[in-house]
DNA sequence: TTTT
DNA sequence: TTTT
């Protein structure tokens, strides 16, 4: 039973997030990546791209929600977790990945949020977080593996 | 483009490796792993378990085809990346695992190896191998990601 | 300001760990480790070991202390963190890593445990907890970051 | 001996990349990173910073060169190093890391180099590189580990 | 359903 | 198709 589940990636949001309030109140954002990666497939590289859905909760999916949009660059710590569920009397079953942490990375902030910004205890640093729109934002350890469980029937799931 | 992808897991193997060899030569193998986690789901901790399809590479697969079974404990480290193919007329896709190394754990030997083994310069380290099992082998970069690009019909896929 | 810290290391501890508790009455863990790779330098594949201090906080830190000896093998999971001190008004560094996560791995139990074991909400799993001695902790994430500061002069660097 | 030993940085240069060539031809280049955290202290968050001298090798280290500048943002992938020798009679050490892997963040261009570029098989994708400059580098496995052993004294360690 |  |  010695286990460890982590995922480590930087890509770019493929639509804009999508958040909503689970019955107790608490945020879900789910964001599309896409992570180009550039492999070697025989004796040449090629460019070959991995698209991600990525869950985010509590405050990060708010914080996901305000500041990130499509085409986005974004830095996701997280594991992946299997979701299953049944269609037409079918099991499926898809990976994807639950954030722990999420840093967006300058290189197409977009329209750029402008107002609110932070509050609380999770603005990071002082006067650079508004130039740089970078910070990293961490859900605390309560709420970052989950809150809801219900098995998103997501019927118009592509594949 | 600013991309980075990358994957750590320790879980245990599901069944037995299934090595085979690509028309150029090369070595594959494609493993099962289970992820066993703990998460907080609400306000209590369950025990989540997440299953991972594998793909190892030239000497790796061999490596793995050898000394890993049903069960074995190993860390890998890989990449997240997209198989995508049609069945029936609709688009399939699955994320899957290729890895770059891998790392077996003292945990689970199983049947324990048996003969010569390692050979070339991939054994690691001297006589203390042999008591633990536990080695590291990572394939020359020029085969680790890939070589064959066939993407996987599997027509008997559970999900 | 993007920034993102993250060290994954697995080794055998090179002595036991040494328990205190900080005036507020967490607890915080002191362990070394050794973690060996096989590097290639110049064209040969050569053994490197790298030790690393690393500080574990709170239930973690006491998990490790009661689980945990010279020898043992581990997963850590943390941030790398600079601690400065003056010395003979020398201005001295020493990087080590400050773990969130750690993951007891089957490999070299060593004199088992023994005692107590788990107790409230951090136990895994069911019974195999004891057998296998293998299980992960992370603290509270108010904790794992942590709390205090003093940095340890450490004359007595053992390499 | 099982072991794992990977760093997962993103930080910023404090200092442009020195380059140099060992006797071999093998290029290497040195930088410092500002890896800035934000971590929880007793019971409330301050800022960190970590800073992390990284060895960069080959194509990768040549890359570094080219393209980054004091201040750039950059992903740095590799493993920790102890690099050891003696000063005055006295032992001393001091970890670094070894990158296996750089990537280019956008965030911080600076002066953007200007010319060439690329070449050979290491360039990604095809326009897009010159106008972000964003580009993800991995020496080829029989360069990205060393070749070189010179432990740096480093008199002038900035912290 | 795809981003740069 | 699931491992411990």
């Amino acid at each position: 039973m010695a286990s460890y589940n982590r995922v480590i990636l930087v890509g770019n949001l493929t639509r804009d997030p999508e958040l909503r309030y689970i019955p107790s109140g608490t945020a879900v954002s789910e964001i599309g990546l896409a992570v180009n990666d550039r492999v070697k497939k025989g004796d040449q590289w090629v460019d070959e791209t991995t698209f991600v859905d990525v869950t985010l909760w509590a405050r990060t999916a708010e914080v996901a929600n305000e500041y990130l949009s499509k085409g986005s660059s974004v830095l996701i710590e997280g594991r992946l977790k299997l979701d299953s569920w049944e269609k037409d009397g079918q099991k499926r079953s898809k990976l994807r990945v639950v954030a722990d942490k999420m840093q967006m990375l300058g290189g197409r902030s977009g329209g750029g949020s402008g107002g609110g910004g932070g509050g609380g205890g999770a603005s990071r640093g002082g006067g650079y977080s508004q130039q740089s729109g970078g910070d990293e934002y961490s859900a605390p350890a309560s709420y970052s593996q989950g809150g809801a469980s219900a098995p998103p029937p997501e019927d118009d799931i592509p594949f």
